[in-house]
DNA sequence: TTGTAGGCGTTATCAT
DNA sequence: ATGATAACGCCTACAA
């Protein structure tokens, strides 16, 4: 293990003194271009890199940010994640992801990320995306903003006063119904997502508010919150099956739960979209892999990552808040899982 | 923004010295139960953390692990991420994620990574498993492994001589093939992964003598090594269908491939299994939330994640490899993609 | 049991 | 144009 050699030893090796050497590195133009070659010749030959550490400790900046992500194998956090390291790296930045799963809790998470000093943070969390966040995590979430700047991705309640970016949920969720509906579906299931979030209760409500509009309400019995992953839209399904109350269209969370949704409806010979219409909302390669491929509401995980980012990028330098909302626009991309009821 | 409070002023608060204090954080015995409890008094009030990055410089560890990913927004490499990121929290390091996307090369990223004074790294590199790696690949990849401690995921070139975790790819897919010879196939095909990668390599290398093993060889008409997406099983597939020379069994490179190859079958009413058996790997939730559910080879990310976090554990403070190759059981999960062909 | 002081590898200010 | 030098926040001998 050959040790690291430190800017000390590359200076006296180059006969200059660590300014001068850090100033090469700097690209400071107060150097003469000799020694700035001779310095750099051995920058070079060592493969030399500044310690890091140091650099943050003394300039009080790491230039890490941080992202706490709440499901990583789920393609759409993934694809939010990844557009924003993107953009970070450009940015001179490096992104320090940790997933809500790692730590015992958010809490943790958060202030493991603060431990190391990140400059910034942009936080997908699920206790403030509840109905009725705990006090405790209120107040937890306003120290932290107090600390450094943060972005929150998802619209909090309004108890929680921050910056954030969110998909356009009740419109997206609006306009998916309401597609059902024009399309002559009467009979429409919700599957996925949890009672307390708040989340799951803007697209719910888009859901219930759009049905009204028909003079319909939505049916208890065709409502099934069961998680957010491919089983729960099995068990969503099944649960239908076995009350016998089947609906003729199905609005699920996420891409996730609408492959188990399909999944039912292919072993038990439901056709999708003759028998069964469905709709899936994260537009990722899942709801475009499938067949028939799924009718979807792309809520631009991408395009949320990179606001973010760039929110939290003129936050850090502002020291003020740029806009505090940041809206994405919900697309229904209308492909072959929903057509007009046979029996209409 | 309230500024961090450090440790000088919390020990003059307290009116102790910074030793005092440090000595309370690292929990040595050498303080009195009374200071000890007004010290920490101090600690919670202000919920202080000490900074790790001063802390970092002067134990000249950073306490942060490197992981270099693919691709992270693919289940298979998620799994393998979070699994190891548990591991690595539990044992108190950080770790620290960067995908080879995201930087223009993967050899910056390293480069990031060591710069960020990672203890040590896991890499899952696409530049050195080629069959033939670059000569600049392999000379970086040694000097790299001198400067810090690095396991690798997938079986490197016999060039490179550092330890590394590795899938049996070639017992899992010999597995998989001679079982779909077993029910009677014949005409098999191989869709997904690069030509010129070692990792496909081997796995077609071991269906290639599965095949021969029935006096068979591999039909170059059904090969198609078009990519790792679902989009390269669609290509592979719309690809038999128009040279019409159709296998009667696949086996893909991975489960995002299998969808692809799943989606054309079911578009052009090919059943599966009845008319077309398949195989994946990766047994990620697409294998299991398709209909039909997936047979598929398990190769267990999980275990890749964890076993590749322990040894870089064992060779960080053994300074020495602890065993340099750990390979991870392939396992062949049957399930219902996969059936005597009608013909037969 | 507690405090003093030096140093970790950089940067940045102030001289020269 | 270059070099001392003092931080940055913490840890750890060594002293007391």
């Amino acid at each position: 293990m050959t040790p690291k050699i430190t800017m000390q030893q590359l200076a006296s090796e180059a006969g200059v003194s660590t300014a001068t050497v850090s100033r090469v590195l700097t690209r400071n133009p107060l150097v003469s271009e000799e020694t700035r070659k001779r310095v750099q010749e051995l920058i070079d030959r060592y493969d030399y890199r500044p310690n890091s550490v140091a650099r943050s400790l003394v300039r009080q900046q790491s230039n890490m940010l941080g992202m706490l992500v709440q499901d990583i194998s789920n393609p759409y956090f993934a694809a939010m994640y990844l557009q924003a390291e993107k953009l970070a790296n450009q940015r001179g930045y490096t992104l320090l992801m940790t997933s809500s799963l790692s730590f015992q809790n958010e809490r943790e998470s958060i202030l493991a990320l603060i431990e190391r000093q990140v400059d910034g943070m942009i936080i997908i969390s699920t206790n403030i995306d509840m109905k009725q966040p705990a006090k405790e995590t209120l107040e937890f979430m306003e120290t932290a903003r107090r600390k450094l700047p943060i972005i929150l991705i998802n619209e909090p309640v309004r108890a929680f006063a921050g910056p954030y970016v969110a998909p356009e949920n009740r419109e997206g969720y609006l306009a998916a119904t309401r597609y059902l509906l024009s399309l002559g579906h009467r009979e429409l299931a919700f599957i996925g997502g949890n009672d307390d979030t708040n989340t799951v209760h803007l697209r719910y409500s888009a859901f219930c508010d759009a049905l009204s509009e028909y003079g319909l309400a939505s049916n208890p019995a065709l409502t099934c919150m069961t998680g957010y992953t491919a089983d729960s839209g099995v068990q969503g399904m099944l649960h239908f099956l076995e009350t016998g109350h089947l609906p003729d269209a199905v609005i699920t969370f996420n891409d996730l739960v609408a492959l188990g949704v399909l999944k039912v409806c292919t072993q038990q010979n439901l056709r999708v979209p003759d028998d069964i219409s469905i709709i899936s909302c994260d537009n990722s390669y899942i709801s475009r892999g499938l067949m028939p491929e799924l009718t979807s509401i792309d809520i631009q995980p991408e395009l949320q990552g990179e606001k973010a980012l760039e929110a939290l990028l003129k936050l850090m330098e502002a020291k003020e808040v740029p806009q505090s909302v940041i809206r994405i626009p919900a697309k229904l991309i209308v492909r072959g899982s929903t057509a007009r009821p046979r029996r209409a």
